[in-house]
DNA sequence: ATGGCACACGTTATAGCATAACGCAATTGA
DNA sequence: TCAATTGCGTTATGCTATAACGTGTGCCAT
């Protein structure tokens, strides 16, 4: 009883640990370390970081998850269903602002900005693979 | 001796310690991580990550040198003086595309990305302090 | 001048993030 | 049945970054 498993919630289906560290980030309120979810698993049976990591990188490659870069943290996709373009998951470029305050990060998208991104890639050649929008700041919440 | 110093190449005058990583940042065909510039300057003297850290914080506070987040890595800025807006440096967001293959990094600005991305934020009443744009991907040599 | 301040520097220790390398177990589909 | 694939668990290690301490120097107001 070791692959994949019915789950509530998922595109693919999910295996134990990866339904797990997604139920902690999805209920979390701001971006979460591996090593911050580790700790909060350790009643579930989880020892050591490849745990986490491991479920982080399938999570990531559904795109169920998303890496902050400039955080060295991980959230769950806040992409409301029913966005612009191409429904449902596997989405395209997406952007993050991050309060330092609070922590909250909002996800978004804007078309714009990724057509313009990608005619200077296409512009000089380039081919991207990944691109990472990260704005820190402040919230409006916060930013009082 | 331990102030400031005449530099050859700077805005604000650099140390000793700024001046060694600057030109090894500068000398540099690909981002470099701190403990790899520690390794390059130990000749010079430097027996510790800090020495390279405190030098990294002034030279990215004084723009010369910009941090990539998606690599853990630094690198100088490129920017042609006589760039578009606010001439000199201290200039504002700045994005980066960068190749997975031979690690060259390209440095470009985009006023319509940067204006697109600000408009988003003064609707949410998010207030950016600091943006960052990182594409990853293979650059044309490497594309071939 | 002299005391206080700001700042760069050097060192040691520690914290935080991520992966290598091993072996085992279960699933799948030739 | 047998190989290939995938997930899992463990131990060890490596890479990235900062805390905390003390030193020396230039500067400036007193
Ligand atoms: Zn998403
Ligand atoms: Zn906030
Ligand atoms: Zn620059
Ligand atoms: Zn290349």
């Amino acid at each position: 009883m070791n692959a994949p498993i019915s789950s509530p919630v998922s595109s693919p289906a999910l295996t134990k640990n990866q339904n797990l560290v997604f139920d902690v980030l999805t209920r979390a309120e701001a971006p979460m370390s591996a090593y911050t979810i580790l700790d909060k698993l350790r009643d579930h049976g989880f020892r050591a970081p490849l745990q986490v990591y491991r479920a982080l990188d399938k999570l990531t490659e559904f795109g169920m998850v998303h890496r902050l870069e400039s955080l060295n943290a991980f959230v769950a996709c806040a992409h409301r269903e029913s966005e612009c373009c191409g429904a449902g998951h596997g989405h395209g470029t997406v952007a993050f602002a991050i309060c330092e305050s609070c922590g909250h990060v909002s996800e978004f998208h804007d078309h714009q900005v990724d057509h313009r991104l990608s005619d200077w890639a296409k512009s000089k050649g380039f081919k991207p693979a990944k691109t990472t929008i990260e704005i820190r700041g402040l919230c409006e919440a916060c930013a009082a």
